[in-house]
DNA sequence: ATAGGGTTAG
């Protein structure tokens, strides 16, 4: 290598020479500190202005998540090509930010400068990952404008993306497909990616076997196709006939019977994989995690550091996510370790994910000392943050963080009012939110959806409202679902309302007819009424339907195990042991002037 | 072009 020659006293000559070989991987780099020392080099040889290398630093700085330095480069050059402002667009939709990238594709046109075959496929990805339809549609309308479709990158691109916008996008997709003259391999891929994201597994495999040629992206996508369905069967029999199988297809299945809870089955097909990266070890970490298998989890956690892998953002969010759901704030708590010892500052939806997280584990404080050091907030941030202090009964600070979020200049989404309405039901605060449910649509705009009118039947029901509650239910614009009912049933228990509970039902079990929750929920409330023919008349149902679903669980940790329990369980083998323990706490309790809900 | 990716009422 000519880099390692010893030189004395370089030129100026070949110090440039010298940079520019260093430049060639430039647009590669992900080390921050290392792209900053070049950045100050090209500074100096005065290499900015160069146009064939700021695009290389914008990239560079674009992969280090730092967007704000890329954009300082580009502003920094006096007269940008279409390469520069393709560079550009292509960072902003790294960064997850599609409107960026249209405004810089309208500055560059304002300029003067067209685009070319680069400009739309970028601003294709920048729509495909936010499924926005009317800006794929535009573009559509600008290719064929000026006549880019000779190039077979450019329809692909359109197919791709019209396929990730639903349904009615998935049409448009196949009409291109029909009519294009010349197809390669990504074309058929692409269109088969499409319909297997649509549910069209059969027109998906339909295509799959009139391919002319397939290669291991085409297998792996028909394969991912019978997981996402559930039939995982055929999922390996496909798996073991495959031709050739990659780290993709290996993690496809194990992703597979994770999401079917065959941990043994992922397990063992993740220890056979002769090549791993970060993906395989997120999918099993997360799988673990999801189903509460503590032990399990942390320890192929620090067998991944071990191995020398450094967990990314999407191994971050996915495992966080996954600890988040399941409650396990131990691995979680290491997750967060793992970050700070390699960031300083991280991505919004990374910290989005730690507040989520440490709100759900009901760690309030840590989740609040996130959010209050986050360098930049959205929607996301704010909604998590409010949600957790409502799912913990902290009305009166929910409503305050709602409060400030309004003061700060963020406007409130659908998405907030369900928390600040369940807030307001877990403190109840009835009056307080009716009347934030009346100014969702008056001063935000925001049409109220059946979560909106759950949570205000909620706050109706446990205020004692009942009728006003069931009411709502029968005037709401929207079908009433089984979590309407559910509530409404939660509502009845509350306050021993026999009479409408036994209507309740009737409608819950219509649309959950093999729920055990239900019936014996029902039950409890007759019981509670001391009516115990009817009780024995809801056993009877129960036995006559057949109760094959099993019942909503509650989970708690201790000692790093998560122990999962839920109504009327007798499978713990000092069950009797425990149930004795608690009508002794329940006598207790009755003692100090507890009056149980409902017990038996 | 294919695998993992934050917030949503009981």
């Amino acid at each position: 290598m000519q880099i390692s020659m010893p030189i004395r006293t370089p030129s100026l000559v070949s110090r440039r020479r010298l940079l520019e070989e260093k430049l060639i991987g430039l647009h590669k780099w992900t080390d921050l500190k290392q792209v900053k020392q070049v950045h100050a080099q090209i500074l100096k040889a005065n290499l900015l202005q160069d146009l064939s290398v700021a695009p290389k630093l914008i990239a560079a700085f674009s992969l280090c998540h730092e967007i704000a330095l890329a954009v300082n480069v580009f502003n920094q050059i006096q007269q940008p090509n279409v390469h520069l402002y393709n560079t550009l667009i292509r960072a902003h939709v790294r960064n997850s930010q599609p409107s960026q990238a249209f405004a810089t594709f309208f500055e560059m046109q304002s300029k003067g400068v067209y685009p070319d075959n680069f400009t739309y496929p970028f601003l294709l990805k920048a729509c495909s990952g936010h499924s926005l339809y009317p800006m794929v549609q535009m573009i559509h309308t600008h290719i064929e404008k000026f006549g880019f479709c000779s190039d077979i990158f450019v329809p692909n691109s359109l197919i791709d993306s019209y396929s990730k916008c639903g349904s009615f996008g998935v049409n448009v997709a196949r009409k291109l497909f029909m009519v294009m003259g010349q197809r390669d391999v990504v074309s058929w891929n692409s269109m088969i990616s499409g319909l297997v994201k649509a549910g069209e597994l059969g027109e998906a495999r339909h295509l799959f076997d009139e391919m002319p040629e397939r290669d291991t992206v085409s297998w792996n996508t028909i394969l991912d196709g019978y997981v996402k369905a559930g039939e995982m069967n055929k999922a390996f029999e496909l798996f073991e006939k495959m031709p050739d199988r990659n780290v993709v297809s290996w993690s496809t299945v194990v992703s597979g019977y994770c999401k079917a809870g065959d941990m043994d089955m992922a397990r063992m097909l993740f220890d056979k994989m002769a090549v791993k990266n970060i993906v395989p070890w997120t999918i099993i970490i997360s799988g673990y995690a999801e189903k509460g298998m503590t032990k399990e989890a942390i320890s192929l956690y620090d067998k991944m550091e071990e191995a020398g892998l450094r967990p990314d953002d999407g191994a971050v969010i996915s495992i966080l996510a996954a600890c988040a759901e399941s409650g396990l704030l131990g691995l979680g708590e290491k997750v967060h370790a793992s970050i700070k010892r390699t960031k300083f500052k991280c991505r919004t939806s990374v910290s989005n994910a730690l507040v989520d997280m440490y709100a759900k584990c009901a760690c309030l404080d840590k989740a609040y000392s996130v959010f209050d050091g986050m360098a930049r907030r959205d929607a996301v941030s704010w909604n998590a943050m409010l949600q957790g202090l409502a799912m913990h009964g902290h009305g009166e600070k929910a409503l305050q963080l709602f409060s400030r979020m309004n003061e700060e200049g963020f406007a409130p989404d659908k998405v907030s009012f369900i928390s600040i309405l369940c807030a307001c039901s877990h403190a109840g605060f009835v009056e307080e939110g009716l009347q934030y449910f009346y100014t969702m649509e008056r001063d935000y705009g925001i049409i109220p959806e059946v979560e909106h009118y759950g949570c205000v039947i909620d706050l109706l029901g446990r205020g004692g409202r009942l009728k006003e509650a069931f009411r709502l239910v029968q005037s709401m614009p929207m079908e009433s679902n089984a979590i309407i009912w559910g509530t409404l049933l939660g509502a009845c228990r509350m306050h021993n309302a026999v009479d409408l509970a036994g209507e309740v039902v009737d409608h819950l079990i219509k649309l959950e007819p093999s729920d055990v929750g239900n019936f014996s929920m029902l039950s409890n409330i007759y019981a509670a009424a001391g009516d115990w023919d009817s009780v024995s008349n809801v056993r009877l149902q129960m036995r006559r339907i057949g109760i094959q679903k099993p019942s909503g669980s509650s989970s708690i940790e201790v000692d790093e195990e998560v122990h999962e329990f839920t109504v009327f369980d007798k499978s713990h083998p000092k069950s009797d042991k425990i149930y004795e323990m608690i009508d002794r706490l329940v006598q207790d309790l009755k003692q100090v002037g507890y009056v149980p809900k409902a017990y038996q």
